[in-house]
DNA sequence: GCGATTCTGTCGGCTGGCCGACATGAGCAT
DNA sequence: ATGCTCATGTCGGCCAGCCGACAGAATCGC
């Protein structure tokens, strides 16, 4: 949640050192995946880590009635379905493509080989799931705590955190397609409560929607969410 | 969540080779903290990372309005307060001894460097962490897709796999010590909504409070909560 | 032992927000 | 255009579960 403190870059590919880049990608096949579809699933066996090149992806969750909790995006040079691998026990979760993406994939025995190898890279993995933990807890207290209206303001904040470019006027611009849908997924709620939630925002002037999809969050506004800010509803 | 399959055993010492504990051993400060006492908390440093040797502690996040969110129990030979130091950015979370304990603190700056020459131990860590995310990823799905009774229900198969001695009728024996306020932290609900769910499981006769707070899990509903079971409510 | 504190059990009232349901609009293909 | 699909907006009914309140029961401290 937190908002333009540590910004959390899980982009793992981009922090690796050069050299260690260059030994795993010797060990990696490349594939490309379409938009929708599956690069991994629940059940599976979990024998590789990924890492999207280019692209959009997302894991989540999917519940007996057939909700969807969306754990997190996955964006370029980040490293994902680590968890399953390093732990064993078959994959929990699904990876879907967003849109058509570039997809490495590292058998587990040789990724884990790779790690022993390369201290720093363990380092870094250490790093990754140790931000992401905290991100999960977050995602969890700010489930239990907050009404669906603040939750909704805190995932923009955590949004412009990660995604957001900054105007030289303060404002945030996001230009991240998301659904109402999928915000609701990844707050637990439901896409009707998303937007009224956004209507309200807008109807305090915290948030706008330029042309297409384009999100400015009002630059003197940005840090409420942060500072765990009502909204004064 | 899953129940009677891979048993998430975060005991990180014990999973330690003994030369490298030795060598873990020779960095760390054993400390006495009594029950109640914080060993760490949000806002603080985070220049530690710590073992239990002996007690109970709990893991929390704390909300503005004094809620306690609790992410987990820590049992003797477990490793905490590893997020916050491997990604820096100081404490979000509280620990606090839920009976005296005794711990072992070991500087961030050391840990670091013993995991970079320790690469077993690395690779530890990173299962400890890929564990953890796991659970906390199947509690927050619990969270949004099940009712109360369920959560309720999942929780005590969640930790009769972690901390139950099956008998040999197939029951399971729980003896931790855990108030319904408790419970209640660990699943986001209230006290009374724990408290009469746990009495619906115990009319239908799927757990059975013994003496003094030693729980029963009836072997052949054992499995029930796992398989998403429905309370049939 | 005896009080003080903490935990458990139970009951109603109140409400956030889930769940249809339906309308409008935006994007895309033919 | 014309339809089809998918996203957004809005409304009301309904109910899970939160909250306060209060009464036992158990545990702790001395």
């Amino acid at each position: 949640m937190q908002f333009s403190t540590t910004r959390q870059f899980p982009d793992f590919l981009a922090r690796l050192s050069p050299a260690d880049r260059a030994d795993l990608l010797q060990l990696a096949m490349r594939r490309q995946v379409a938009k929708g579809e599956l690069i991994f699933q629940a059940g599976g066996a979990g024998d590789c880590v990924h890492f999207l090149e280019a692209g959009r992806a997302k894991i989540y969750h999917l519940s007996l009635t057939g909700k969807e909790i969306l754990l997190w995006f996955c964006f370029p040079d980040e490293i994902f379905g680590l968890a399953e691998v390093c732990h064993g026990g078959g994959r929990q979760v699904y990876a879907e493509a967003c849109e058509t993406s570039q997809v490495l994939s590292v058998a587990q025995e040789d990724f884990k080989t790779f790690l022993a190898t390369h201290a720093a890279a363990a380092l870094l993995v250490i790093d990754v799931l140790a931000s992401r933990l905290r991100i999960l807890g977050n995602t969890l207290q700010s489930l239990v705590a907050h009404d669906v209206n603040e939750r909704v303001a805190q995932l923009l904040a955590q949004l412009a955190d990660r995604h957001g470019r900054r105007g030289e006027n303060g404002d945030i611009y996001l230009d991240i397609r998301i659904t109402h849908q999928e915000m609701a997924n990844m707050i637990g709620t439901t896409r009707q409560s998303v937007t009224s939630a956004l209507n309200i925002l807008r109807r305090l002037g915290v948030v706008e929607f330029d042309d297409h999809h384009h999100m400015r969050l009002r630059g003197d506004h940005a840090h409420i969410p942060n500072s765990h800010g009502r909204l004064s509803s």
